[in-house]
DNA sequence: AATGAATGAGCTTTCATTCAT
DNA sequence: CATGAATGAAAGCTCATTCAT
């Protein structure tokens, strides 16, 4: 029972170092069970092809992403506090993990429309926690209700993912959540000056 | 002459309708040579392999895509105007032809690191055109001087390319350009209401 | 383990067959496949490619056919009997097997000069082998030595290729070593009658 | 007239070099029309397609070669002078001319059957000259009448053939008609020291 | 006669998946 | 449960040849 659980682990840390290094499609099955150490057919015995696999590294690994910012949410009260956590923890997780974060920010997005809904499916459950902090905020009048509170999401996740991007694209050269601070500042006061 | 500059956009065209129906992996070359109609080898008299086609057709539209918005930030003076401007085309640009939105925003990100970074390369120029605003911005005093260009420029074009994204899943099912107002605000004044 | 060598041999004689009646740039590798009973694939399990299978056949075959010839001479102590059984052999070994026959007289040069490297380097065991029974006849004043001894191994080798050569190209309508002993009083005595 | 008569003799040319540089099945008709300073189509006037190129080619230059040694041979009325004659002309003629020393020797030989047929009908000129020289020996009971002229044309052509190709596989680091004499020396006298 | 743009048939090789052991 | 040898479909690219100009 416990031998098979770890496998499974296995095969899964194996798949998700393979897809940050070669990328979906040139990511073969055989390395993966190489680097697993377990025959190519005993994969097929946890997972029922190569995109389930995918699916699966997203699921597991964006699922324990997601609870871990939850939770960082959940110690905070006040919204805009929720918000900077969110921030924080979404650089610096994403920066403790480079593997994942090349899987997140460039392999997960090479696959086919199949894959891809249902990789949105489950990062919708990250949208769901941004949303409400958005709502909380717009019922706390802290943020404004005139702003459509998909349009927000729009601009936190979009601003978070294209820094994750940039960072990932110049190879992590510099410090991700050392950037943290001044996202919240742009996100929370916006760009012009004084007002 | 003109006979060939036709067929070269005949097959430019076709491919990015393939790409965008198919995604790049899945894209056949046979295909967009049969809806180019012209034989599979003729495209190869005009693009040295598929990668080629893929880059010519980011070039060809994308260097349009900025050379628009850049002629539209031209007809402004202001700063804050020629901010608006680049929302208002960014958006309205992509939403007027949804096949380059897709290939642009899901397919263009599902191919190898050679062609990545020759696509960043592209990207660049448009990244170095909202990084002038924001120079411009900053020695007017108008946008502060304390924030990293890069993170601001990170916020505009991440929260452009989600809102855009997010409009191509959802299969273009309500009006991008229409959010470019809510947007302009969020980008200039943050989120929080009053301060 | 067995079964492993069994499907490489079947790999390998199907690819001589196939080299002979089709020659190496008509020869495909499905046909070879089909003809040794396995997949196309599978042939990619035992050779990295089309060459290096023409060149395992060349090595194996080659290597047998050079194998035998020495064994032979090996049993005679007078260098004049060995010559004798070289020519012997090289004439019948090949018309026993006109498939192989076909192969080296005919199709393996049809090769690039990569290939055509690689099968000198080869061929060149047997040339070391005549060498080393001329340089014998030399050192015993059997074979005069101010003849160079490659000249008088290329008149060897030469005059033995063209026989099966020829023999090969009229289709095999007459007895190859029936020819052995013709042969081995022109190389021995020479054209000229009496002197 | 004229003109075209120098257009088929530039084609000819070229094809010569090509095929002495990148053997048949590599040498691209466009490479040998550019060389020949024609369009590819052009060919197609004179030439029904690459094969028949390939044997016209043959056919030009190997025919000026027999001429060349029959015309040679005419000079001598002794049938063993005759003989030298051809050992001599053979050996300079190809060294005079390595481009086609590597076609005749490497490259006619990687072609189809249908090709190698018309080849060696077109070779049967040279192997009836040969002949003629045997037979004329035998009459004159110079050559023993007890070995079949075959044979012997076969040491003759077989022993001036592997000395080219030795030639020329050595990359012709050496001179070649420097040879002539201890090859007439072994076709004649044969290896045997003293007899 | 000459051109050269266009054609499209043809083939090697990869790799996700299966299944006999 | 586990293996890994075997499978075979699938597709990018080349280049001899054609034919409208």
């Amino acid at each position: 029972m416990n031998k098979q659980k770890r496998k499974y682990q296995q095969i899964l840390s194996a798949a998700v170092s393979v897809f940050a290094q070669y990328g979906y499609h040139r990511a073969q099955v055989s390395k993966i069970a190489e680097m697993a150490n377990v025959a190519d057919g005993t994969i097929y015995l946890y997972f029922k092809n190569k995109e389930d696999l995918l699916i699966a590294v997203f699921e597991e690994k964006i699922g324990h992403f997601i609870d871990c910012i939850e939770e960082g949410i959940m110690k905070e009260t006040n919204v805009l506090d929720q918000l900077y956590r969110l921030v924080d923890l979404h650089l610096s997780l994403l920066e403790s993990k480079p593997d994942l974060a090349v899987v997140t920010q460039l392999e997960l997005r090479q696959s086919k429309y199949v894959i891809q809904e249902k990789l949105n499916r489950i990062l919708q459950k990250y949208f769901n926690l941004i949303d409400s902090i958005i709502v909380k905020g717009q019922e706390e009048q802290i943020i404004s209700e005139r702003i459509d509170k998909y349009v927000v999401r729009n601009m936190i996740f979009g601003t978070l993912d294209q820094t994750v991007t940039s960072w990932v694209i110049s190879e992590q050269t510099y410090s991700l959540h050392e950037q943290a601070g001044q996202i919240k500042q742009l996100l929370l006061q916006g760009l012009v000056n004084y007002r």
